[in-house]
RNA sequence: CGGGGUGUGGCGCAGUCUGGUAGCGCACAUCGUUCGGGACGAUGGGGUCGGAGGUUCGAAUCCUCUCACCCCGACCA
C-alpha cells in the first residue's frame, strides 16, 4: 500500500479524552474513531489489525474442532424469556421494539440463540460432541464505558458453545478450549495467565478467565512466578488425558485476581508470589444444563432415552485484544505489533521522494515485496524524513526498510527491527530475503 | 448509579473571574527556499464558542435548564 493513497489519519498530539496508552495510540495511529461512548468506527489500519486478530482466533478455534457459524446481532425477546434472562439481565441489555411492537434486543451474548439452533437440529448422541462458535458484534450497555476499545459497549467477540452428553464429555470440551486459548494468546504475542474465576450470572461450576499482564490493567492479579515459564501447548490432536495434563499443569500454579485472592490463605512462598495488573481477554465456563434444560435441548442416547446436553461457553474479546495487545506491547514512540497481527509486515521509507534514483530504487523494492506477497506500507509521501520515521514508529510495523540516496551510493538500505530498535545496513537483496523468508 | 471534570475550526489550547462581536500552535491549500530523524518564509481557506431559554443596547463570557464526552468508584469479553 502506498501511504500517499492510503487513509491513515494520524495525529501528532494526544486527543484529550484518551487517558490510557492503547486508546491514545489507537487514535493517534488513525486506527479508530469514536462514534459515541464506547462505540467506535474502525479505520483502515485498525480494521486490518482487527481482522488479523479475528483470523488467529478463528484458526485456533477451527483447529480445536469448533465449527464457525454466524448468528444475528438482533435477537427476539422470546428466546431470552425462555431462559429467564430477559428479566435478569437488566439495563445492560439494549432492548428494541420493532414496527410490529415485538420485543427485540441487541445480543450481549448468544447462549439462548445457539441452544435454539441446537435443539432444532440435533437429535442423537452420535452428533456429539459439538462445538459451534461465531465471531460477531455484541452490545452491552455498560454504565461506564472506558479505555477505548477495551471496555466498549459495542465489541467484537468470539463466543463458542460446546454440547456434550455428560459432565465428563463437557470437561473434555472445556479443556480443549482451555488449551486452544493458550495457543491463541501465544500466537498473538501475549503472555496470558488463566485464573480460576467466579462463574457469575452466567452460572456453572467450572470457569477460568484469561488475563494478559499490562501496567494499565483493570484488576490486580496475584500469581506464582513460574507460571510464566510454562511452555505453550503444541499443535496436533490431543487425547482427553493429554488435554487434562496440560490444564492440570497450568492450573497447578497459584493465580488469582484480587477478588479471589486471599493473602492470609495463600500458600505461595513470598518470593514466588508476584502481583501485577491484568486485562481480562477471555473467559470460559462450564454451565451444564442451565440453558439446555429450559430449552429442552436433548439428544437420544445409545439406550434410546433422551438426555439433556451439558454445555459450556467460551469467549474471547476480539476487539478488546486490539487494545490489550497495545497495552502489553508499546514504547514511548508508539505501538510495537507482534508479527501475527501487524497491519503490515514492513514499512518502506523513501527518504527522498522526488529524487529519481531514490524513487526508482524504492518503487522496485516495493514491487518486489508485493510480488512476494509481503504486506508493505510504502511511505512515498513528500514528508520530511523525521516525520516519516516518527509515523512508522507510531504505527509499529515489525520491520522498517529505509532507502535514501546516501545508502544507495554504497549499495545498502537501513533495516530496522521495531521491537528492538536494532538497525542494520544491508543490501536490498538481503533485506528482501529476510522479509520474504 | 454515586463523586469529580470538560465542551471554543480536523487536533491541542488561550480568551470566561472583570460582557464590547473570536485568537494561538499543529494540521490543511498555494508559492518559494529547504530536505538522512516531526524545517523556514509568504499568502490563504475553515469556527453562529455543545444546545435551548433568559438578563442586557450588546453574551464564548452572567443566570436557568439541557445534552454530550472524560476521569475515580461498584460491574463486565
Amino acid at each position: 500500500m502506498r501511504l500517499s493513497r492510503y487513509f491513515m489519519p494520524t495525529l501528532k498530539e494526544d486527543p484529550k479524552e484518551a487517558q490510557i496508552v492503547s486508546h491514545r495510540l489507537m487514535l493517534r495511529a488513525g486506527m479508530i474513531q469514536q462514534s459515541s461512548a464506547g462505540i467506535y468506527s474502525w479505520l483502515p489500519l485498525g480494521h486490518r489489525v482487527l481482522k488479523k486478530i479475528e483470523q488467529v482466533v478463528r484458526e485456533e478455534q477451527n483447529k480445536a474442532g469448533a465449527h464457525e457459524i454466524l448468528m444475528p446481532t438482533i435477537q427476539p425477546a422470546e428466546l431470552w424469556q425462555e431462559s429467564g434472562r430477559y428479566d435478569d439481565y437488566g439495563k445492560e441489555m439494549l432492548r428494541i421494539t420493532d414496527r410490529h411492537d415485538r420485543g427485540m434486543l441487541y445480543g450481549p451474548t448468544n447462549e439462548e440463540q445457539v441452544t435454539d439452533i441446537f435443539r432444532s437440529h440435533v437429535r442423537s448422541y452420535k452428533d456429539l460432541p459439538l462445538n459451534l462458535y461465531h465471531i460477531q458484534w455484541k452490545f452491552r450497555d455498560e454504565v461506564r464505558p472506558r479505555f477505548g476499545v477495551m471496555r466498549g459497549r459495542e465489541f467484537l467477540m468470539k463466543d463458542a458453545y460446546s454440547f456434550d452428553m455428560d459432565y465428563e464429555g463437557a470437561k473434555v470440551a472445556y479443556n480443549r478450549m482451555f488449551v486452544a486459548y493458550l495457543k491463541t494468546y501465544a500466537r498473538l504475542g501475549l503472555q496470558a495467565i488463566p485464573l480460576r474465576a467466579e462463574t457469575g450470572p452466567i452460572g456453572g461450576d467450572l470457569s477460568h478467565e484469561f488475563i494478559v499482564l499490562a501496567d494499565t490493567g483493570e484488576s490486580e492479579v496475584f500469581y506464582h512466578k513460574d507460571i510464566l515459564n510454562l511452555a505453550t501447548p503444541v499443535d496436533g490432536e490431543q487425547t482427553p488425558e493429554e488435554l487434562q495434563a496440560i490444564v492440570d499443569e497450568w492450573t497447578s500454579y497459584y493465580a488469582a485476581a484480587d477478588d479471589m485472592h486471599d493473602a492470609d490463605n495463600c500458600d505461595v512462598a513470598e518470593g514466588d508470589l508476584i502481583s501485577r495488573r491484568g486485562i481480562e481477554v477471555g473467559h470460559i465456563f462450564h454451565f451444564g444444563d442451565k440453558y439446555s434444560a429450559p430449552f429442552g435441548a436433548t439428544v437420544a442416547g445409545p439406550d434410546g432415552k433422551d438426555v439433556t446436553v451439558s454445555m459450556g461457553s467460551y469467549g474471547i474479546g476480539v476487539s478488546r485484544l486490539a487494545g490489550g495487545i497495545i497495552e502489553a506491547s508499546h514504547d514511548e514512540n508508539g505501538i510495537i505489533w507482534p508479527e501475527e497481527v501487524a497491519p503490515f509486515k514492513v514499512g518502506l521509507i523513501n527518504l527522498k521522494t522526488g529524487d529519481a534514483d531514490c524513487d526508482t530504487a524504492c518503487d522496485e523494492f516495493y514491487a518486489k515485496l508485493q510480488a512476494a506477497d509481503v504486506e508493505v506500507l510504502y511511505d512515498d509521501t513528500s514528508d520530511r524524513a523525521g516525520g516519516k520515521f516518527a509515523k512508522m514508529d507510531l504505527i509499529g510495523l515489525p520491520w522498517q526498510v529505509t532507502i535514501g540516496p546516501r545508502g544507495l551510493k554504497s549499495g545498502v538500505v537501513e533495516f530496522k527491527n521495531r521491537a528492538t530498535g536494532a538497525k542494520e545496513e544491508i543490501s536490498p537483496e538481503e533485506a528482501l530475503n529476510r522479509l520474504v523468508g
